[in-house]
DNA sequence: CGCAGACTTGAAGATTATCAACCACCGTGG
DNA sequence: CCACGGTGGTTGATAATCTTCAAGTCTGCG
């Protein structure tokens, strides 16, 4: 990829910290994305190569094995996020696996360090993406800690929701999610096993169904109560910050292709 | 503080992504820091104006206040690190408070948009900082998530002691902490009362002591087994990655002054 | 069919929280 | 000087939360 296409991409006006989903979807990126099936780790726990991976679409997990055999998930990127390997982990101590088909734009470490050499206000940019990221991993961090398994879930589904109707991938009611219980329960540190029987409980209560691949809400209202959520880190209104440097010269002009929940 | 000032500030050569402890100490910044005593909000839940924070001395802490009435305690932030306010949060949903008597060099959003603007290749050091302290979180999120209560103590305070070898602030055996066990809890999402405990089977076991505002390690290399710590996550020695970008104009002259523990 | 993966349920046990005292230290005001 | 209150730390008893073990069910698929 050439410097010029990926200033262009950039250029082509982000929606505050993910990609607007149209300009993921046409491949103006000028690489042809890579497609994986499900269950594919395509990027190895210990690679150290720099490298950028645009989602283009389909789920996929950044994970981290334990030495006890544990695996944790730290986040469950989507269509439009962007993610910096290895700069975002502990220094490649992370594994990227697809949950669903998925097809990702890779960069090389080398040809982004380049472009972002000859146009720095690019740097600015990706510093207010993983500005988010760290966002989004402090709210899940103080979930995890001060939230139990219940509310815990529900915010972590409340949070999924926002982030698919980013990305227009939602319905009037809820949205697909290929996620396992098991999945979920590493990403929320608890076991499969009390996931399922806290998705019990949230059906029971009539706040949201997790079932087959589906994530309804029954009464979203209360489910926002229940968690205490408030979509704020998601920075989906980015108006402040030191970020607007840079990105400022770029001014938006068209809005975001997004459906958010009215709260 | 004119933007001559803060390029200086960044050229003076960094360690990795804190800055050199003796850079801090000396008042090269052109501004003079301000002072507070303990238990003081200085940035309080709430405020969006951006501005950035470097923590000449003392000890502080990012905290997150719930509507519950909990506390979570995200960051402990020591002498020579870097806070971007509130790009790093939720949105100025964090606090600051001081934890012991501390000097902190405060610098305005303005001010520190514009020399960024002129001297773009700061961004990327700047995103250096942001992706060490997303990689410290992400830490703290396996470590709540997937290891017990005497492992995650053990952990952290390996942690701080590994941050504060950085800045020079440990003895043969040991460091000074004025965190109190309600601080520690807050960290770590347990209650005072279990951190209490679980501090006492940390001692019993001859394994650390922390005890009247002092850490003692008892027996390092058993801790670091227990907690299965491993500092890479620090990037103390952070030679790969897409960051080296804009930073690599500057290479490291001189040495960071800091000691580390051997493992 | 028969197998495998995901999900479900029950029972028992470990971990952590909550409630309720109590101690020790320290600075303050009488 | 001592009584006093406040904060931080300690301990025990009990309860809630979550995990582990064990045994299923359901469903899709070769």
């Amino acid at each position: 990829m050439s410097e010029q296409t990926l200033l262009q991409f950039v250029k082509s006006p982000p929606i505050c910290v993910s990609l607007s989903i149209a300009d993921v979807d046409s491949d103006f990126l000028g690489i042809t994305p890579k497609h994986y099936p499900p269950d594919t780790v395509f990027d190895r726990q210990g690679d150290t190569r720099p490298r950028v991976f645009i989602i283009k679409s389909g789920w996929v997990c950044i994970s981290r094995h334990l030495s006890n055999g544990n695996r944790q998930i730290i986040d469950v990127p989507l269509a439009g996020d962007v993610l910096f390997i290895p700069s975002l982990d502990g220094g490649g101590a992370n594994s990227l696996t697809s949950l669903s088909e998925v097809s990702v734009f890779e960069i090389s470490g080398q040809v982004f360090r380049k472009a972002l050499d000859r146009h720095p206000m690019l740097s600015a940019l990706f510093s207010r993406i993983i500005a988010r990221q760290h966002s989004i991993a402090v709210e899940r961090l103080t979930s995890v800690c001060r939230r139990n398994a219940l509310e815990r879930t529900a915010h972590y589904l409340l949070e999924l929701g926002e982030r698919l109707g980013a990305a227009g991938a939602i319905t009037e009611h809820g949205y697909s999610c290929p996620l396992t219980q098991h999945d979920l329960a590493d990403v929320l540190g608890l076991t499969q096993i009390h996931i399922n029987r806290i998705l019990r409980e949230l059906r029971e209560r009539e706040l949201v169904s997790f079932r087959a691949g589906t994530v309804e809400f029954l009464s979203r209202p209360k489910l926002v109560n229940l968690a205490g959520f408030e979509g704020g880190y998601l920075h989906y209104n980015w108006t402040y910050g030191l970020h607007q440097i840079g990105a400022s010269r770029q001014a938006s002009h068209h809005p975001p292709a997004r459906k958010t929940f009215k709260t």
